[in-house]
This record gives C-alpha cells, structure tokens and sequence, in this order.
DNA sequence: GCCGATTATGTAATCGATTACACTATTTGG
DNA sequence: CCAAATAGTGTAATCGATTACATAATCGGC
C-alpha cells in the first residue's frame, strides 16, 4: 500500500506561513491587501506544502457553480472541433470548469438549461444552438441568468444576448464574386434549413450580390438544403434535372459542397470542368478532398475564444448585460473546386 | 427589478417538514433508514419549497469532485459524436458532472491529469486517447486514482486499467471474409499509424483471416495510413502505381475509405466495379457518402454507455480495480461500395 | 416485566474556503 | 503633538450539505 498523501488545505499553509487563513487567503485573492514580506512568506509556504485551492470549497463560499455549459447541436459535425478548442482555450486560464452538452442526442428539455442556473450547477452558457425555445431562454432570465448568456455562430431571432459569429452576410458575397471574377454568370446556392439564422444571413448575401452584379436568378438556382451531405446530394440530383444549369455552385457548408461534388461526379460532370463548387466553413477535411474545395473559412478558434472572453467578461462584471452582435471577418480560400466556366 | 427566488436550501425543507436537516439528508441519499411518514411529509417539503441539492456543498462535504473528464484525441473526428452521446447518457442519471478535453488541441501536459485528481476537480476519467504516456498514469496512480481510470476504444499496452473497446480483430476478420465471399482473392488493406494498438488489432485480424482463407498476400497490399482522409488518398496514389493491383481494399477507417475512393476515382477507377472499398466504424456519412460504404460498424453509443457504466461502477465501489477488457460485438454493414470482382 | 437489540430521529462537528468586522500600528494633516 | 485616516492582520461566522454519535421509543424473548 503507497500511501496517497492527503492534500493540503490552507490552514496548512497558514500554520506553516505563521499567519491566519484569512491572510492566506487574501494572497490568493487579493495580493494588494497584503505586505510583501508577509506575501513572499505565504507563498514560500504555498510552493512548500503544495498547496491547491479547493474548488468545492470556494465554490460554495462564493456560490458559485465554477462550471460553464457549451450547447452543441451535433458534436459529429466537424465544424464544431475547432470552436470547442477555442472555447476550451479561451477558458483555460480562468477556474471555469467547460461542460458540453450534445442537444440533438439529448433535447434539451425545456426547462433543462434554467434548471442548470437555478441549480447552481454552471454560472454562465454558450450556445451554438439557435434553435433553443425562448421559453426555455426566459425562464433562465428568472433565474437572473439572463446576461450570463452568450450565443456562439448562432442566435435566436429576437432575443437580446450577446452574439459571436462570422460575417455570414460578407462570406457569402465574397463567394459570389470569386465566382464572378472567374467568368461564372449562372451561379446557383443551396441553403441550410428554413427558419436557421445562418441560412437566412447567407442566402441574403447570395441575393444581394447576384443583383449587385447584375448576375441572372432563376428560382430553381435557391436550393433548399440542411447544412448535410445528404442535401448535397439531392442538390446534385436537381441540378443534374436542370434544363439550365449553373456554371457554379455555392454551397451553405462544406458538407453540403462534398455531398453535391459527389452527387455531380456520379453524374459524369467533371469538378470544376463542367461546375465550380464553393463551399463555407473550411472544415479540416475540406483541404484535402478531392477535389480541394474552394470555400469560406470561418476562424473557428478565434470564434471559439472570443465567445469565452465576452462570456467571462459578463461572469467577473457583477453588472448587467452588455448585449451586442459581433462579427467576424471571414475569408476566401481559393483551391481546386472552382475555376473559369468553359 | 424582478426579484430572483433564491433557491430553497435543506435548512428550508427541515423547518417546512419539522424536521432536522439530517433527517432530510437521509431522506436523500438513505430513505430506508426514515419512517414511511417522516419520509413522506419530507418529500412533500422538498416539493413544496422546490428544494434541489447543492452539489458544491454535497461535494465539499463527501470530499468529491462531482465529475468525470473525458480524454478525446481530435473532436473534430466525426467517430467520437456518437460515443460521446453514449457517456453522456450513461451519467444523465448520477450526479457527476461530464468534462471533455480535446488531447490534440490541448496537448496534456504530462502532469496535467494527475492533476486534475490531485486538486480534487474530478473522480474518475475515461480516456479515448492510447497515447496517454505510462509516466502520466503512473502519477494517478500515486493520487489514488487508479481504478477510477478507464480506457475506452484505445488503450495503453501494458498498463492494468479496464478497457472497453470493440472486438477490432474480428471486425477485421468480417471485412475479409465478405470480400472473399464475394469472390475476392486479391485484397489490400490501409492500415492506422504505426504504434497504435487498434492499427495492431485490425492488422492482426487481417492478416490472420487472410492466412486462414487461403487468399495470396503481397507485403505492398499492406498500406500504411493514419486513419485520415489524406492516408486514404495517397494509398490510392499507390494503389494506382501498382503493377499487381489488389481488386478489393480494407481500411481501417471510414475516413481512409473516404480519402481512398475519392483518389481511385480521380485516378479513373470506378467503384465498386475495379475495386471494391470497405472501411471500418461506420460513421455518419458512410450511408450517405457515393457509393455508399460497406463498412464495420461499432456500436459507438453502446460503447460510450459502457464506459460510463463501468467508470461509475468504480465509483461506488469504494473497492479496488477490476480490471479488465471487454470487446463489444461488431456488425458488418453491406452496402454499395462492395461487389464481386469482374 | 426487564434487558438488549432495533428503529427513528436529533445535535453538532465537519468539509475548506471567503470575508465582515474588529483590532493594532503606522501615517498624515493641521 | 493629537485626531483621523490608512494599512495590515486576525477572529470567527458563513456557505449547504453529510454523518458520527447520542438519545428516545419500540419490540421481542424469556
């Protein structure tokens, strides 16, 4: 039998320090308050015991939860890797333990999230779920949760928490017009799912920049999909049915673009011979499919990290909300999905 | 200003119930040990004042962290959402919090897990990650937390902690088997990285039912990979250059399958008309990706509720390790990625 | 009808931190 | 040089649960 040495407690270091807790404490805490002579012997004692705060304890001193829950629609999405890094990195330094929560494997029910505040089990929540009732966001208001809430890429239309998310509208123009600096007239888009955020922000870059340029629409070239592989596919399919098809195609998600490349090829068309395929996201497999897709990234890390900034922001603030909608840059990476119509 | 309930604590529920606290405690976590009134007049208490235990304080007291970390090699790999799905359900039921850490994106540092035990901010954890070095598990162990660390899909060789994993070698052994039952002798197979204790098992499973079948064995028909999209693909540069090409291929991952196919059609090749594909895990998109996959399917849902299943028999256990390894039945899916050779 | 076992409940210590308040020593201002 | 302000530290209450121990009541056996 080893035996496991118990850890120390700060009465520990206070008796070794020759002070009282509450002076070990304030070392901790507040360093200011303290002499520096009295400071440099506490914290010889700290290094000396090995001393680690206990967050149980401090927790329920200072009621607080010392835990944060990121809402995922789907952690399958590769999408999501880079966001939860970033997050992850964002609250590293901080003593915020980072809970995740799956919500399409485990609905969240209703009163599930408010129940977390009100159980004092998290302090705050990011969401990269638009699609949380605002039922479900009031009551966490009534529990006074209501400006520890940070939506993340998504948003629920209509309620006042902060956002963090790309410049959708501009990801979306900036592949239009890579497409027509290329030569491409008939450009056609295929959405995410009706009534998302996300969907709706892209598709009116689409629109607004076709008309800008003085592109052709033709209703058939909006094509409803759900951000999967599966509607690309039958994208493909339509588009393959056309009687005038595009020269090009910008998808709403990388997925979608690998599910239509495919779904095109199947279809003896040649990627981008016959059409060019932009996609949005840059997801890790997007550099090395083949073909190479060209697409919109999204900086998911730094996403990721500012949505901890702004939501540890609110945690240390005791003041009240701060709702605002950032958005970041996106960019266009340019590979071997799209090129000049023949 | 709406004024915030503040939440009922256990002090509450013993006034309401005219009882003590501790009566009210054992209602809890011990109702055997209350009378049936008692019992009953507590729980309409609890009810009445809308009483939820506070976990900080529950923690503190029982000296526990009250969650479990979850170790994942890369998030973004699209295999893990449906495992992960499966942990979290195993704990929906306790009261321990789920914590996941990206291993690639945050590297753990070498005494990084020992000392999330040692700071006392999680009882268990359940590691997906084989790469986890012995020296880091060896700390634990010194913590105390040996038996409170279980391995699931990956594995350590040579360290003593249960593992739950998928029967690997003879999912391998199903693949050969169904391209030899469609008449297949000529059968190439991508491995994982080198090292890896699922690349050894898949291998092993092929080589050994290869042998047992009869089929010829050429050493370039074993391809190195590394479970990726791009291995997939540069196997199928390989491939292509070979003078004696194999008319079937088995990939240790559905990503590598992916990665494979995409470079043999590029290459000319059709699929599965030249060369048959099958892959292993049968990830969301192998369904939905063309040709569909003829893969080996791992119940990742059932895989992730067993590991929470047995981490929190650990748990209460307050005895010692039980030790060992259990390998979940694998299935395999035909799909249309897989024909006879022509 | 008495004694020990069993059942049901209460009292109070405890987990390990934070912090209001009290106190002393030192500095500052007039 | 004295009152008031400030700096530095300690005492002890507190957060909200669990549980060892004490106590009271009930039961069964002989």
């Amino acid at each position: 039998m080893s035996k496991i040495p118990k850890p120390a407690t700060i009465q520990d270091v206070a008796r070794v320090s020759q002070v009282s807790t509450a002076t070990v404490s304030r070392v901790l805490s507040n360093p200011d308050l303290v002499s520096k002579s009295t400071r440099g012997a506490v914290l010889d004692a700290i290094r000396e015991t090995g001393y680690r705060v206990n967050q149980a304890a401090r927790n329920l001193r200072m009621k607080r939860a010392g835990a944060v829950l990121i809402l995922v629609p789907n952690l399958g999405k590769p999408f999501y890797s880079g966001i939860l890094a970033g997050i992850s990195e964002g609250f590293a330094g901080s003593d915020y333990a980072v809970l995740i929560a799956d919500t399409e494997s485990n609905p969240l029910q209703e009163e599930t999230l408010a129940g977390y505040f009100r159980d004092g089990r998290i302090d705050g929540a990011i969401s990269l779920d638009g699609g949380i009732p605002s039922t479900a966001l009031q009551q966490c208001v009534t529990y006074g949760a209501g400006d520890r809430i940070v939506f993340l890429c998504e948003w629920v239309e209509g309620e006042a928490f902060p956002v963090i998310s790309s410049d959708n509208a501009e990801g979306a123009r900036l592949a239009i017009r890579h497409l027509h600096d290329l030569g491409h007239k008939k450009i056609a888009h295929v959405t995410g799912p009706d009534g998302n955020v996300l969907t709706a922000a892209r598709r009116e870059g689409v629109v607004e920049e076709r008309t800008r340029l003085g592109l052709p629409a033709r209703s058939e070239w909006i094509i409803r999909g759900d951000f999967s592989l599966e509607s690309g596919h039958e994208a493909a399919r339509r588009i393959l049915a056309m009687d005038e098809r595009p020269t090009a195609v910008f998808c709403a998600a990388d997925m979608v673009a690998f599910g239509l490349i495919s779904g095109l090829v199947a279809g003896g068309l040649k990627i981008p011979g016959d059409i060019s395929v932009v996609g949005f996201d840059d997801i890790e497999m997007s550099g090395s499919y083949v073909p190479a897709l060209t697409t919109i990234r999204q900086d998911r890390h730094q996403l990721g990290r500012r949505a901890a900034e702004v939501l540890l922001g609110q945690l240390a603030n005791t003041g009240k909300a701060l709702p605002m909608k950032s958005a970041l840059p996106v960019e266009l990476v340019t590979r071997a999905s799209s090129a000049p119509p023949n």
